[in-house]
DNA sequence: GACAAATGATACTAACATGGTATCATATAA
DNA sequence: TTATATGATACCATGTTAGTATCATTTGTC
């Protein structure tokens, strides 16, 4: 039960940093003071980018900006992005072979769980990290 | 964020037929009625034998049967056979590379969820699901 | 005892997700 | 014009999960 990737974190550790240094970082700036991989962050930084997340800016002196302030970026957020949809995996549910009852017992306490989790990771946003 | 994987759900699913017919069953019934690949319902069967939650009978009318009341089965207990110790991941966080606070936060806030996660699947079993 | 019917053990394969790399295209400041 | 940055995309590596195949062992029944 894993509930943050390698992605995620870095992604968060990113935003961390760039919420600390509000101006144009470069990816190298970042894999530097990170020690993540440097093609793996660009590939991260690039897709914040495309969810209006940072801004990006071309040429020399160029790099990566926080397009959003730090509390307004929810942890939740960065999980979707990232890891998909958070919540019920439901890939051997959704095919309604639920024999007995169990399992659709099962099936509601355990989106009660999930929906516990993504109340308590709606809570936290980046400004609550640093 | 995957809660349960299928290992576990079939298992669950095995346990409770078991439950409600408490004497001694065959694979071959079981992936009848609950459509579950026959070798690896074997498998997961086999397992839970080793655990001491099942117990097995060879030979002609033989089978599996339940060895504990479905009260005393936990599904945290079945999660933690078939996906490992449920907590933190951890793999990023154990090499103490921790640049900033923000990771140390992350890190408590994350713990606490799951703590939550552990805390209420802890209290489900198998005669709560029937 | 022979045989069929069951599980025990174990090694293997397949599919998928995650983590990470490589490369070329494009924009831009100097 | 050139160096420096990101954009886009295709690819590879690894690990985990899901599932298969095979042979050994035990046991009830004739």
């Amino acid at each position: 039960m894993k509930l943050i990737t390698r992605n995620t974190d870095y992604a968060l550790q990113a935003l961390c940093y760039l919420s600390k240094h509000r101006e144009v970082v470069t990816v190298d700036e970042l894999v530097k003071k990170l020690g993540v991989p440097r093609p793996f962050m660009r590939k991260i930084l690039q897709r914040l980018n495309k969810e209006r997340i940072l801004g990006s800016y071309k040429g020399q002196g160029g790099g990566f900006k926080l397009a959003v302030p730090p509390a307004k970026i929810f942890i939740i957020k960065i999980m979707r992005i990232f890891q998909g949809k958070v919540g019920l995996n439901g890939c051997f549910l959704k095919k309604d072979i639920c024999p007995n009852k169990g399992r659709c017992v099962l099936r509601k306490k355990i989106h009660a769980i999930e929906n516990n989790v993504v109340k308590q990771l709606r809570e936290i946003n980046i400004a609550a990290l640093i």
